[in-house]
DNA sequence: AAGTGGTCTAGACCACTTT
DNA sequence: AAGTGGTCTAGACCACTTC
């Protein structure tokens, strides 16, 4: 039997047939060994699953025994490693189909990187309008919160969101180059949907965090005209960080919300 | 043996001597039962004891074994009732301790509902300025949020936070009054911790959870006097509504950050 | 009928804390 | 040594979905 806090020898054990990737992951490889819980381990295992793209968004991943089979343990410690998944929106089980990977591509996912509401009325998605798409080199303090050498290239996009005809989001995005290699304006403006869908399915890069620095600035001119209201009126500034798997940040985004008809909702639990 | 979906003899039956409350909680009471799930049940008895102030804040409560053996169900059944009231942040398990009550005094709780950070720097705790502490009829606005009467009794508090010396946020409370009876500025000013911390101690009332809207509006004469800025200087405004348990709000803040030198800041996850 | 995730149990042992 | 929460197992049955 298999005992707490001891590394599963079918997981260690590289000629094991229970993996194929054992001794790569986190967990199992270098040393001292972490000697993590086994659900941990098995968490880390499918995450690099996930990473991997082994299993790609929207996908049905191996039932609960298929894993405790190939993994030598109970159904229950997979159990525990998928129940932290899933709460963490890596992915989502339905009772009676099996365990999916998350996509931006469903509608509950809509709306946990849309914070801005109406004051009154339902949310529903804005009408985009790409403004500019181009390459350029890293600006100094983008590579930086890109974890890149400045001057690397980046993709640049410069659109405004509106709601019912009206302007509302200004914003400019950073992404790597490297990774949005054939991102296109055409690309862009055709594409229905959210742009996290977009870069989950064209380019296998899935956004699963962000961290958000918000600030009250007013509004200079040029933004001014485009959002269509007075010089200096206060603005929403949001400066978005996001996130791939292994903490790799892939997105910067500095967005500028007017709030006259619209609010940042948060829920503080 | 106890089947799924079915409701738990031992909790159904007010005379046994499972439970002293049986019968009078959510989906235990009323017709038709409900038949949720058994752990859920006991989350509920659970909840109700955090509620009804049978064990305070910072309290150890009972044992997984003794709420077992009070319940008449496994141990793993009221394991997994207390992992969900952990995961709400509305207890703390301590391994080899015991099960603890949260509570707004833990350091840990501190930055749960102050999103304010400095650009630069660690976080610290603002000095607090009461400008003044009165009861008053309530505003049919701040009624239809604290789900009161227009003309209630309110507690209204008005206050500015300084960071470094800095006036940086200026708000202002309202509280159902029958709730906060004896608050007046001597006890708020005396008072050395967080505002929540005196609230669950002194009044029996913890917030466990909160909504907030945010927007960017331009300081009034008043306010920019108070935080010396600038006349339309952008600022943050930030109403919250806070909740008790059972999802009662109990207090409504409007206030407004300065954010040249502060940020929000928000983690989506 | 078969397969999936969801619930519940009983028992074992481990890590941590206090006595 | 005793008590607590934490991990892991094995087995049972339920609810839901698909075949």
């Amino acid at each position: 039997m298999v005992k707490s806090w001891v590394m599963n020898p079918a997981l260690s054990n590289p000629s094991s047939n229970a993996i194929s990737n054992a001794g790569t992951g986190t967990p199992l490889s270098g040393l001292p060994p972490t000697f993590s819980p086994l659900y941990q381990q098995i968490k880390s295992l499918i995450t690099q699953s996930l990473q991997s793209g082994e299993w790609k968004p929207g996908e049905l991943i191996p039932s609960e025994m298929e894993l405790a089979t190939r993994f030598k343990v109970s159904q229950g410690t997979v159990r525990k490693a998928i129940d932290e998944l899933a709460a963490e929106n890596l992915v989502v089980r339905r009772q009676g189909k099996g365990t999916f990977v998350a996509s931006h591509h469903e509608a509950r996912a809509q709306y946990r990187f849309l914070k801005l509401m109406p004051d009154v009325g339902e949310p529903h998605s804005p009408d985009n309008k790409i403004i500019e798409v181009k390459r350029l080199r890293a600006p100094a303090e983008v590579a930086r919160l890109l974890d890149m050498k400045s001057g690397d290239s980046v993709v640049f996009i410069k659109r405004i969101q509106s709601f019912d005809g009206i302007p509302t989001i200004i914003e400019e995005l950073w992404l790597p180059g490297l990774i949005f290699k054939g991102l296109t304006a055409e690309r862009l403006i055709e594409y229905k949907g959210p742009m996290y869908g977009l870069f989950e399915t064209e380019f296998g890069t899935r956004m699963i965090r962000a961290t958000e620095k918000i600030r009250a600035v007013p509004a200079a001119k040029d933004v001014a005209e485009l959002l269509e209201i007075a010089v200096d009126t206060p603005l929403l500034s949001v400066e978005r960080i996001s996130f791939t798997y292994g903490d790799k940040p892939v997105e910067v985004r500095r967005a500028l919300y007017s709030t006259s008809q619209h609010h940042y909702q948060n829920d503080l639990s």
